[in-house]
RNA sequence: GGCGACAUAGCCAAGUGGCUAAGGCAGCGGACUGCAACUCCGCGAUCCCCAGUUCAAAUCUGGGUGUCGCCUCCA
């Protein structure tokens, strides 16, 4: 298995710190709104790398914190005159419903930074201690220049970051590129006390934090949007590294940005979609499909137009599932020879999707391998199969499914008609149409669909399903 | 200014030196069908431009053009 390390810059083979288990860390949201379009990429993609990672056997310990102190958080918690807790629990409990919707597996840990505040002083003490960082009026710095490997990430070096820089030089740095660990209270902030005064901590060392107290020194994979190569990876590089004195990642994953018209979504630019905005008009399973249609580290545009044939795509995805569904619960018996050759051949699809995933998580060259196995089902598998057969290649179907986190047939629970009453409905359908009463067949098609019960008619009798 | 990514059919998108350049969406033609829907079959590419390396390049090298990103909170 090849995955691309943003360290290196290169595909290396996969191999984890210890045999059949992966330490995975990824960046999560700062929860001072619902989650947008953008953070719906990192936690599929890496989702998708979890469950691959699953499927070849190893079990993952995967972290994915939420920062909950930043200064977006206070100003709306002060907007609106509440606790700045009130509003990051408010919008973690959403991150965690879009989370659901998007069927992403549920993280080993979801550690919040205020939570974490006592190890987190403990590790800023140690830099301090270590002479990697520096303490001037009850704030703390990083002494970038002070880590040799400072830019080792991004590529980045500090005499050109200084040179170019734009941010304006707090006069208590020592340098311009040295970075906040520990920061002052203010006003109508939240803090809590330290050896360097009451304040709270700078937004980098949350994660070197986290990620050592839930899965160690040393990580197999680091994940997070690409823009957080620099400054924030380079920074928690800085700090992991100078503080335990080991490597910190050993893999480094970057997922490219989900673009709106073409540009970078911005507030300024007006382009910018939270995901329960999309998700009003578009399914969740349709945005994951939409999101693994490309590779990961590509950029991704997004468009209602793109949706829509994403959806399209899903959807002959589902029909085929669903197809699969209706002959088994009429199949019976065994596979015969023939079923058996075809059985072997449809094995070829598992080893497509494996090499696709195995190349970086090339999932939308997995998918390809799934719309190949719906073909293959729709050609081969008919109302003369054996139960056998059809489960078989309805569970191979799955297993592929499942590991890119769609859901290939889920039944609407909310239907108001028992299955009974369906069957006799379809049943009346059946005789109307034999005495060509078509109005009649019609109707009660459409009275099934109105209570949310799609019914076709195939070659092997009437197929319905929940919409 | 520094660093980097990308450019493949109407659209999306694989492909990382070698059979007729995957797959999906849309479109067109056909089969099936009471109508729908689903499904199946068939149809589409001088791989941004120029030069070079090679027996062989979408794939490698150089140059050009274009688009985008990071360098500032941001997934």
């Amino acid at each position: 298995m090849l995955v691309y390390n943003s360290l290196t810059k290169k595909k290396e083979e996969f191999v984890p710190l210890e045999e059949g288990k992966v330490k995975m860390y990824v960046c999560g949201p700062t929860v001072y709104d619902y989650i947008h379009i953008g953070n719906a990429r990192p936690y599929v993609i890496f989702d998708t790398i979890r469950r691959y990672l699953e499927y070849k056997g190893y079990e993952v310990n995967y972290v994915q914190n939420f920062t909950d102190v930043d200064d977006k958080i206070i100003k709306k918690a002060n907007a609106e005159g509440v606790d700045s807790k009130v509003i990051s629990e408010r919008y973690i409990a959403e991150a965690k419903k879009d989370a659901e919707g998007l069927n992403v597996e549920v993280a080993t840990k979801n550690p919040k930074v205020t939570e974490e505040i006592p190890e987190i002083i403990e590790m800023i003490q140690t830099l301090i201690d270590k002479g990697y960082a520096y303490e001037v009026n009850g704030s703390v710095f990083y002494s970038t220049k002070s880590f040799d490997g400072y830019g080792k990430l991004s590529g980045k070096n500090i005499d050109d970051l200084e040179a170019g820089a734009r941010v304006a030089v707090d006069d208590a740095k020592k340098s311009p590129m040295d970075f906040v660990l520990w920061k002052p209270k203010k006003d109508g902030e939240p803090y809590w006390t330290s050896p360097w005064g009451d304040g709270r901590p700078g937004w980098h060392i949350e994660c070197s934090v986290m990620a050592k107290k839930y899965l160690g020194d040393t990580i197999d994979i680091h994940a997070g949007g690409e823009d957080l190569i620099f400054p924030h990876h380079e920074n928690e590089i800085a700090q992991s590294e100078a503080a335990n004195g080991k490597p910190f990642a050993k893999y480094w994953l970057h997922n490219g940005f989900i673009n709106v018209d073409n540009k970078k979504m911005s507030k300024s630019l007006g382009n910018f979609f939270t995901l329960r905005e999309i998700t009003a008009h578009i399914p969740y399973d349709v945005v994951r499909f939409f999101i693994l249609s490309g590779h990961y580290r590509s950029p991704i545009n997004f468009s209602s137009e793109l949706m829509e044939a994403a959806g399209a795509g899903l959807d002959r995805i589902k029909n085929s599932y669903k197809s699969l569904l209706f002959f088994e619960s009429k199949a019976t018996g065994e596979m015969n020879e023939k079923e058996k050759e075809l059985n072997l051949e449809a094995d070829k699809f598992k080893l497509d999707f494996e090499k696709a995933m195995d190349n970086d998580f090339n999932t939308a060259d997995a998918i390809t391998a799934i719309f190949e196995i719906s073909r293959f089902a729709n050609t081969n598998v008919n109302e003369n199969s054996s139960k056998e057969f059809v489960t078989s290649i309805r569970e191979k179907f799955l297993e592929l499914c499942n590991v890119l986190g769609i859901i290939p047939f889920e039944e609407n629970k909310n239907s108001s008609i028992s299955e009974e009453e369906i069957q006799k409905l379809i049943d009346e359908r059946t005789a109307a149409k034999k005495e060509k009463n078509f109005a009649r067949a019609d109707e009660i098609r459409e009275e099934l669909l109105s209570k949310g019960v799609v019914i076709e008619d195939t070659r092997a009798g009437v197929r319905w399903s929940y919409k």
